[in-house]
DNA sequence: GATTAAGTCAACCCATTGGTTGACAAAGCA
DNA sequence: TGCTTTGTCAACCAATGGGTTGACTTAATC
């Protein structure tokens, strides 16, 4: 039989793969809660369930392990972009990515000073498709396509940048899903009432 | 004469109240630029241009000292609070204070795990204006004043919380007065929308 | 089966950092 | 004018935290 892949992956006493992973994926929820500075290496290696050498063994270091992170997560942010869906499905959709650990990420990095490199083409296009909607008279034509995605998407993110604010607005905790959903429900009446010509 | 304050307190030598609020100041502005954990005391009392050792005399230490700014900073929010202004200029006014120091803070704390003290009367207070303007028909009555207090606030404070995707979407520094201004008319534009009924 | 390579870990290392100590100087007070 | 209090600083200290070392173990290769 093909000993290359026998056994079964997560049964094997030593997998790289395996532990690359869980580092990865300890550290962009380590990261994510605390930011950058404030994480321990310590506890990433411990949430993993591994040695904390082994973030230098794979990644070159704490910073190395960020950066990885940093130019993984695009792919999270595109799979939401896309298609031609009512505005407020994508905000919809915006919202609930914004509470998970690559969301929060995303949102330390965007206050950190060092420049994170995010992925350029994403927001074009999603630039070009404010425009399209505002030719189809779905959005207001008198506004800038560029600001009103920023508008927008700081709306979306509310509940992640803005957590401790809108948990005392709210009284309710805004990282659940529930709360998402009631969230994402009020932006899509909002950005209707764009459109909207009573 | 009366010594109790001859040397004009800004000329002495020796002058605690000036200290503290050198400290203070230098305290927000570090922080506000890399948050609490990233911040070194050091640098903080660099920038004052007064001994480290300070911070523990006057505030106990760094932990001290930010929460000093932390409970301090309400001031400035509530001074853009209140009136009866068009809800386009109280934006515009949330708008600059965001780039303040105590804005930048005032995001970092917001991200954070442990909940800052912030000041609930102020929210409160803004909530209600909201279903004021609602019952006045400048914003539509369908939407939760809360929620719709929440995804406006988010929306002015882009420029801080969304930096770097902001200077991507724009191509500016979004830091800048200018932009600041530029986005607010845009803000303004967008709630004028939610109002009318051409 | 022996040899090599890759993966993992416990222990150690040392630069950084927040905080403290003790000397000392300016200001208030008798 | 001397004594005390308050403010300030340079030097020192202990703890933390990221990183490295070297031993060891599993797995692939010959």
């Amino acid at each position: 039989m093909d000993q290359r892949r026998s056994p079964s992956a997560s049964e094997r006493k030593r997998d790289p793969e395996r532990t690359r992973a869980l580092l990865l994926e300890a550290a962009a929820a380590e990261f994510g809660a605390k930011g950058y500075a404030a994480t321990r290496t310590t506890d990433i290696a411990a949430r993993a369930g591994v040695n904390k050498q082994l973030i230098s063994y794979y990644f070159g270091g704490k910073e190395g392990l960020y950066k990885e992170l940093a130019t993984s997560w695009h792919g999270t942010a595109a799979e939401m972009a896309s298609a031609e869906q009512p505005l407020g499905t994508v905000l919809a959709g915006f919202v609930h990515t914004t509470l998970t650990d690559h969301g929060r990420l995303w949102a330390w990095s965007n206050l950190a000073e060092d420049s994170p490199p995010t992925d350029e083409a994403f927001l074009r296009a999603q630039v070009e498709q404010m425009r399209e909607r505002q030719e189809a008279g779905e959005l207001p034509a008198d506004l800038d396509p560029g600001l009103l995605l920023l508008a927008l998407m700081a709306a979306a993110s509310a509940p992640l940048t803005l957590r401790h604010t809108a948990r005392q607005i709210t009284g309710e905790d805004p990282a659940t899903p529930e709360f998402a959903t009631k969230y994402a429900e009020q932006l899509a009446s909002l950005v209707r009432h764009l459109s909207r010509r009573t």
